[in-house]
RNA sequence: GGCGCAUUCGUCUAGGGGUUAGGACACAGCCCUCUCAAGGCUGGUGCACGGGUUCGAAUCCCGUAUGCGCUGCCA
């Protein structure tokens, strides 16, 4: 039987970092099986059926690098994929019920009535668990229709995952206290119920189930904010899993050959923005050039930076790659390159270029660099270390005024790699420039 | 309240009868170094508590505590 596994998120407007872990648990299930991975809208409210709303939940998706291969927007053999659409296939099955005696009427509602036995649960993750549902009083009759003919979650949820043709249903574990009550519903139907796997929930740093108030509850919050895809995919694969091996940073084609749902551990997990961070910079670090200019050209673009050419804004890019932890740092980071309108920090100014002797040795080094022809990072590097030498200074001396004067700060890429990038003409009139601001 | 699940450094985790309890983030110091990063080295902090079982328990069992979840005509 081949597998099939489904995320169905309600569209509340935003996509939330638990959810997408469920997406993503889901997902790798089903690519590692070679098999089907079902995007299913749970709009049974109405007012939370728009289309903006779902398309935040394909954004992020998409973003994380999770293609579904069923949903409203691809179709399936199983559709509709969205519950306000499918309410004459609920009207069907709670026909089945009906004529099977399990349901009955309270106020106009529509409950179900438990059959009041003992209830094993055998998860994939959790293990056995046995409930009893025999006290009404603690475990009462589920209503599965309101009086206005809606429809109530725990109903069209199992219908759902039966005519999806369902295999394993992979979820929080804020569900596991519901599955006994869905298996009761599954054998009323005359189905056999799927595979169980309910994974551990993510928590804030008050200890607190994960909500839409906290930061970062939400993948837009990493999508604006300058995180990778890989690296916020990796750090949620974490959040419950582990390679075994100390391994952190991990590629999704590893993630793919690695994870294994049934070592996914049962303890909730506290999110740690840190953590999630320090991944972020390990993956800009690893990845490729053009990878991370595909990623950090929209904030780019968005803040404005003239850069020109394709070809120039990379050659920045490559300077700064190793540097930055954030992509939203990028237009920061190599502004400077781009435009000679930067202003330079007080603080910078005053440490290096305001240091007795600074506009001599800058004046020396801009006469050596006059000198260079074949305008390399590693003929600049030349010409400093030869003009340190002949001064009798430490490099630093040299380097640190050269900074500010080209770029108005004390951080930054190589001063090497700045010059290269801004070139021999530009690098010399910058040095011109901040003459006027060099101390004696 | 009832039911379910959980409990290893501050956080994420490895370890599932005999380990100097390992790694990572964060933190501190040092090295490297043109800055900032990266990298390397070093350091501190941890098996919730109480009983068993056992020659031996972080590991198995029972209790307690704490946390989280469910207990909706929310999903």
């Amino acid at each position: 039987m081949t597998v099939r596994t489904r995320f169905a998120p309600s569209p509340t407007g935003y996509l939330h970092v638990g959810g997408a872990r469920t997406a993503l648990f889901n997902w790798l299930y089903a690519r590692q099986h070679g098999g089907t991975f079902i995007l299913r809208i749970e709009d049974t409210d109405e007012k939370r059926n728009t289309e903006e709303a779902r398309q935040v939940i394909y954004d992020g998706l998409n973003w994380l690098g999770l293609d579904w291969d069923e949903g409203p927007d691809k179709g399936g053999p199983f559709g509709p994929y969205q519950q306000s659409e499918r309410s004459d296939i609920y009207a069907k099955h709670l026909a089945v019920l009906e004529a099977g005696g399990h349901l009955y009427e309270d106020n106009g509602a529509i409950r179900f009535r438990s059959p009041r036995k003992t209830v094993v649960v055998e998860d994939l993750i959790c293990g056995r668990i046995e409930f009893d549902m025999s006290n009404p009083a603690t475990h009462p009759d589920m209503t599965i229709r309101r009086p206005d003919g809606s429809w109530i979650f725990h109903f069209v949820n199992v219908v759902d995952d039966i005519e999806m043709k369902l295999t394993h249903v992979i979820r929080g574990e804020d569900h596991l206290s519901n599955t006994p009550k869905h298996i009761e519903l599954y054998n009323a139907l005359g189905v056999t119920p799927p595979k169980f796997a309910h994974i551990p929930l993510i928590l804030n740093t008050e200890g607190k189930k994960l909500s839409k108030r906290d930061g970062g509850s939400s993948i837009t919050f990493f999508m604006d904010g300058g995180y990778t895809p890989e690296a916020v995919a990796n750090y949620l694969c974490l959040l419950g899993w582990s390679p075994g091996d100390n391994r952190e940073r991990l590629t999704m084609a590893e993630i793919l050959s690695l994870f294994d749902l049934a070592k996914v551990n049962r303890r909730n997990a506290i999110f740690d923005l840190d953590k999630c961070f320090w991944l972020n910079g390990q993956h800009i670090l690893a990845m490729s050039l053009a990878r991370f200019a595909e990623l950090a050209k929209p904030f780019v673009d968005k803040a404005g930076i003239a850069y020109g050419t394709d070809e120039a804004l990379i050659q920045a890019l490559a300077i700064v790659k190793a540097k930055v932890k954030h992509l939203s740092d990028v237009p920061d980071w190599i502004a400077f390159l781009f435009s000679d309108e930067f202003s330079f920090d007080p603080e910078a100014v005053e440490k290096s270029l305001k240091k007795p002797g600074a506009l001599g040795r800058l004046k020396a080094l801009e006469a050596s660099l006059l000198t260079v022809s074949d305008w390399t990072h590693v003929t600049v590097e030349a010409a400093l270390k030869e003009t340190a030498l002949a001064l009798g200074v430490k490099t630093g001396e040299l380097v640190h005024p050269a900074r500010v004067a080209v770029s108005g700060r004390s951080v930054g890429p190589g001063l090497y790699e700045i010059f290269e990038v801004l070139g021999k003409d530009r690098t010399l009139a910058r040095f011109e420039r901040a003459r006027s601001l060099a101390a004696e």
